[in-house]
DNA sequence: CCTCATTTTAAACAGTTGTTTAAATACTCT
DNA sequence: AGAGTATTTAAACAACTGTTTAAAATGAGG
């Protein structure tokens, strides 16, 4: 009854899951249907079932994962032994290009946890580890030093992850208000990553 | 059968509206049904479809109006004989007083155009309006004169909506990962429209 | 009061939802 | 090969989906 790593390659698991990853990232929990997802793995519905037991809870598993994934950047690069300037700067660099290849990530993530029926997710262990990086502190410190505008620290998480999450979130809304295309637009957001990153210095560090 | 203005106050019309707006806004279109919206005005489930021939048909109404409200600051102060600058700080200063109290519209929006199967929303209105108020020319010129900061018209309108926008669709995200409450959140966002505005203008127009 | 269109209701519709069941198949080990 | 477990299947379940139907209630004008 329940799995245990016995005979087999987990195939059907893992193929499950993907497709799982795919459907759920596209259409969010409510807009997808078990059967879809069954269908998009090329499986029958009830494996879905024998191998997470409910749709909830493989939910749950992919929104973990992609959490983790969502996450990663800020906690990797806040965790560097590096000049808070160049935290920042290398924070946007990967941040663009790790979401430039999961474009989807951005909106699932903010979209689900806005939801007013998602407290079955956990949110909290990723947050922590920003939180344990110990950013939030060296930003203080720095501002006490007078190296950087002095700004609260939830208005200055505001503003990078706005100029950040934002460019992919919207990227229907903004392609249709400009009436570009979307290779048009993914150009756009390549070169936003530069003026991101001087606006924000500029501001942040009084540079010009 | 069709609705006319013949014997009374369209109040079951009307009811059934506000409490499609209130459901679909914080729900999303998949993520109700239309037993919950006809529920929430109190009404029989068959005179949603009496009234709006489809939960499709409702939806498409809805959807019109709040992209209507969504643009609307937007569209006025973009057609106001201002100031380029004087433009931007008014845009932010009502973008933000208004999605204040309208917290759950950006998200909407956003999130329904994202949608893939959105076809059938027109979008289309209210982004040509915001063609037509001959801003992007405007800002064209200004760049010509070396007003402002040399980057594509592309690149700014990201750069504003990202600061204005995103902190009501990320609310949730953002409290949890700064571990404070709604009315903490709401302080933030209020200061926080004064450092958005400082930051873009003086990065656009290069002032200290 | 009676007629008649408008509004509201309860019930039904066919299809889908998440989930479970029990039987069938596949696999591993002796 | 046979026994026993793991996997896969088709079918069923009750509840819910959007939508329609036909009858009932309501209200206005004569």
């Amino acid at each position: 009854m329940k799995k245990c790593a016995t005979h087999k390659d987990h195939s059907t698991e893992d193929k499950i899951k993907e497709a799982a990853r795919t459907v759920f990232l596209s259409k969010g929990f409510a807009g997808c249907s078990s059967r879809e997802i069954a269908k998009a793995a090329g499986m029958n519905v009830a494996l879905v079932n024998y191998y997470f037991r409910s749709k909830q809870k493989l939910f749950a598993l992919i929104f973990s994962a992609a959490m983790e994934d969502f996450m990663r950047s800020m906690i990797d690069v806040f965790q560097q032994d590096l000049q808070l300037e160049e935290k920042l700067r290398i924070y946007i660099e990967k941040e663009f290009e790790f979401l430039a290849q999961h474009p989807e990530l951005a909106n699932f993530i903010i979209n689900e946890i806005q939801r007013t029926d998602s407290s079955v997710i956990d949110h909290v262990e990723q947050f922590e580890k920003v939180r344990a990086s110990g950013i939030f502190a060296e930003f203080e410190a720095a501002k006490q030093r007078g190296e950087v505008r002095n700004i609260d620290i939830f208005t200055l998480t505001l503003l990078i992850l706005s100029n950040c999450h934002y460019p992919f979130m919207a990227k229907n809304f903004m392609q249709e208000l400009q009436g570009i295309d979307e290779h048009h637009y993914a150009e756009v957001v390549s070169n936003h990553k530069q003026v991101v990153t001087e606006m924000l210095i500029n501001y942040l560090f009084n540079r010009s």
